[in-house]
DNA sequence: CGTCTGCTTGATCAGGGTCAACTCAGGTGG
DNA sequence: CCACCTGAGTTGACCCTGATCAAGCAGACG
């Protein structure tokens, strides 16, 4: 509860000193240390895994403060990380240095996934604010799969349902005006937050302008004016890292200002290929 | 060897006639119908899997003609596919009917992965060419893992593997200028191509303008300006649909024009970031 | 032979990037 | 307590990249 040192205390996370490992004292639950297999499965908004041993599935919690790394690239992968309380950012590095924002993981997100296939992870983590996290080891995930289907059913459904939202991403960063992306990056947000039983109508952001900027493919000083602007049409309210949601629909709906002719043509285009499809079938 | 129609056979497809499935005689091999599940391995360039029921582990062919759907959003879920031969495009369609190419699937790679989390494809695959597909249902997919670790690992591999590839995408559209997106467009088709053992060097591209800049994030004509300035630099040599890499390391490293003040910014902030992250620790 | 689709090239324009100045909040140190 | 510093955020001016609109061409096909 008393700030130590620097502190960046944003968000409610129990502050914890840091544990290296614990590992050498057996397991012990001073504080929340532990979690079992159920609350992994609630956190991941999956089935529960059916009669296991309590005991057999247990799984460390690791506190990370504002700004430190969970991992970097090229780090050897073996354990995946599930978010418990706090905010992170997930980012790649470029030959020059420069970040470029993947995902902004909170409570109930798994990360690391994109380790696995080379051993290595491929992108750095970092936490955004003070961070609660679970340690999976791999190898353990994939094991409890083997003697429980349904949960390797759904450690598929959870990378599947990552992949989903990269593409989502790309589709985004495909075809979306500048407000566009704003504003879904917005929505979805109070989604999330809401889902986490806050507040889906006033929230804070996490994350610099600059972040904001970088995953959605926009400069910080476009991220800003945007946000200006929703403010004035009266969609939102700012003020700095607060903000109101006050138009949700208006924001959910929001696109890249109409180029019609584009739409008409594909319209066409599908409506013909559907039938030539069907005719060949 | 003789074309037959309407010839798009710019591929070295084999040209079957269409089997609906070919399951009402058992299995048969007339052509090629069927894989084995050293093939698939080979295939997906993932280790072979030890000592396993030739006959047990079958999986069937089945070939589409150009233009032709291989599956839509929204179709219920149940099986994989892997590109034998032939090329293809996964899109996304947005609620105006426009489409959002997401990937060119060819040899040896997987699609239908996005179906695995809502149990229905969240994306359309369609034939660029003729194409000869092998069908991996996924319960066959998951059940072969189970009893063959070393495939299990493999599973998580292929998917972990789509998800860095889906990274890199968003990465690159996040970033990169159009001339940068263009050129590392051909380099990875030049290295798919080696990989294929086909010309890194000469190639067809099997893909339209329109569906190259929906992929990157353009237009039609910014694609095709690009490609010309290319042509006229000497990088490459364009006619149509066919591609000639001239000078592949000035392609592999052409980026965006120097916005020099934000590299050396970025700079600075990481090392500052990486002097008290170790000073912390 | 006419049509259609894909491709190229030109002219124009605007969305958003770049550069710069200024404000504000929090932390530091005298 | 105040002066100072730093990093985040806001806002304005300017300009460039790439989108839009338009015209023309070539190959494929009925």
């Amino acid at each position: 509860m008393t700030l130590l040192q620097h502190s960046d205390l944003s968000s409610g996370t129990n502050q914890l000193n840091e544990i290296g490992t614990g590992s050498e004292s057996g397991w012990l639950r001073q504080g929340k240390l532990w979690s079992n297999l159920t609350e992994i499965c609630e956190l991941l908004r999956i089935p529960p895994v059916s009669n296991y041993d309590e005991e057999e599935f247990l799984f460390q919690h690791v506190q990370f403060k504002t700004g430190q790394r969970i991992h970097t690239i090229g780090q050897a992968f073996d354990t995946l990380f599930i978010v418990h309380s706090g905010f992170l950012k997930t980012v790649l590095i470029d030959e020059f240095g420069n970040e470029q924002v993947l995902s902004f993981p909170m409570k109930g997100d798994m990360f690391g996934v994109d380790g696995i296939h080379t051993k290595r992870y491929m992108s750095e983590a970092v936490a955004l604010s003070n961070c609660d996290l679970i340690l999976i080891p791999f190898k353990k995930f994939t094991q409890i799969g083997r003697s429980h289907i349904e949960f390797e059913h759904s450690v598929y459904t959870v990378m599947s349902r990552e992949l989903v939202r990269e593409q989502a991403m790309v589709s985004m960063l495909g075809a979306l005006s500048a407000e566009a992306r704003v504003a879904r990056f917005l929505v979805s947000l109070s989604e999330r937050f809401a889902e986490m039983g806050y507040s889906s109508k006033l929230f804070n952001l996490r994350m610099t302008r600059h972040e904001i900027g970088s995953y959605l493919g926009l400069t910080l000083e476009t991220v800003s004016r945007t946000l200006s602007a929703f403010n004035e049409i009266g969609l939102i309210s700012v003020d700095q890292r607060s903000i109101g949601i006050k138009d949700i629909d208006a924001l959910r709906t929001l696109r890249r200002l109409p180029p019609s002719s584009v739409r008409a043509k594909a319209a066409i285009r599908r409506s013909k290929l559907a039938g030539s499809a069907a005719a060949s079938a």
